[in-house]
DNA sequence: CCAAAAGTGTTAGGTATACACCCATGG
DNA sequence: CCATGGGTGTATACCTAACACTTTTGG
């Protein structure tokens, strides 16, 4: 059966790259979502990403794209997942390489580009209506997420440089979705020796000070967390 | 700096798969391997793989060239990583969707193709010069498995249907590169509930004969294993 | 002095590790 | 009777999980 679509099927197999931006916003982890206005997908979302060139890598594409919505390049990207079903695109046949990435909210700028109606963070739980199969490549990056803070430090790019180990906790709670024993987590934490304390504590709340600690490495370290 | 190899160059991006096939045999953990005799890579070794089709999907066209290479389908077979560098292949921009596939030896035929000068299984730890970016697609596939079989069932997928726990065994050192305890693997083992034991033993060995287990399921399982 | 978050130890149960000898078979 | 691999238990160290009260600050 065919559709008459006003759009041009391509010939060929086409390569694409998808990035579920990932952040901790408002006490929850959110994904960064573009509104499209193209049959056949008007008013639904999907995650930023599009075409790779012939003289890019992967890893450049995926820069180009981040530049292109959030104004930045150098945060946390890793390889997720490649997704080619056949009638994942309904224009035709591409494969998508999906990366994710995760940024602290306020080192971007979200770029409207005229060429979506509408950008915006949404929790994870509750995605809107979603375009091709990406509802389905944020499940599997939320996933991999959730399976990655357990035995690696990636949380470092989710936290600002200072930070409190109740912030940190907050972290590790919102994407794992499950509240954690706060003295087993300390004591857990920082007997690993991926966090270094530091002379300084919080000023300023209406509340007792809490010490400051920073990652010792802002690379990805394999270590068992949780 | 052009090479003037006489082989076309393709002017689009080109997705291929790119299939790791492992086996445990003579002891030994072995990829199989075809040897090229096509310029640049006359005499270089590669994993078996080919171009996608735009009417198959990434699974059929690994099915496919499984099926060409080896004359089974039904294995386990597992994506594994995209490998999409700019040079990785000097006739063009061929973007790998590698995938890995856990095989019994017997199970299949090995069938020689005249596209290349050899077909030969090969230790994983002593591969021979490799065309393209293989020797890396190998590498990241081995640690995939040693990762996958510490905490899946997988291994189901590399023995026959009735083993002795020390065949079980011996298929974790091998993979794993080291010895393990006797008593402590097999508590271990048997405390999971993912084998089950037979009321049948080894036959016919100049040796006491040992008793015969068998996998509970055929499907990946999730278990913390090592 | 009140509200709010920070900070701090101990116990019990379970899991991982290290380790050595006897048994059953075929030749 | 010998060679070969099969089969079995215990003690210790370590890790995990459960759990509640005191401290410090700003308002």
């Amino acid at each position: 059966m065919k559709l008459n679509y006003s759009i041009k099927k391509f010939e060929h197999v086409i390569v694409a790259v998808d990035v579920v931006i990932f952040t901790v916003r408002d006490d929850s982890l959110q994904v960064l979502l573009l509104e499209l206005n193209e049959h056949p997908f008007v008013g639904k979302w999907a995650v930023p990403g599009g075409l790779v060139k012939t003289e890019e890598s992967l890893e450049q594409a995926v820069g180009r794209h981040l530049a292109n919505k959030i104004g930045v390049s150098d945060v946390f990207v890793e390889q997720l997942y490649t997704f080619g079903d056949i009638g994942r695109d309904p224009r035709g046949r591409v494969i998508s390489v999906a990366y994710y990435a995760l940024v602290r909210e306020k080192d971007i700028k979200v770029t409207i580009n005229p060429r979506y109606s509408d950008i915006k963070w949404v929790k994870v739980g509750k995605l809107p209506e979603m375009a091709y199969d990406h509802a389905e490549i944020i499940k599997t990056a939320w996933e991999r997420l959730q399976a990655k803070i357990s035995y690696t430090n990636v949380v470092y790019s989710l936290l600002p440089q200072k930070f409190t180990l109740t912030q940190l906790q907050r972290v590790y709670e919102i994407i794992l979705g499950k509240v954690l024993d706060k003295r087993n987590f300390r004591k857990k934490i920082l007997s690993l020796g991926v966090i270094e304390e530091l002379d300084e504590t919080t000023r300023g709340e209406p509340t007792r000070p809490a010490r400051l600690y920073k990652f010792r490495s802002q690379n990805l370290q394999v270590i068992e967390i949780l």
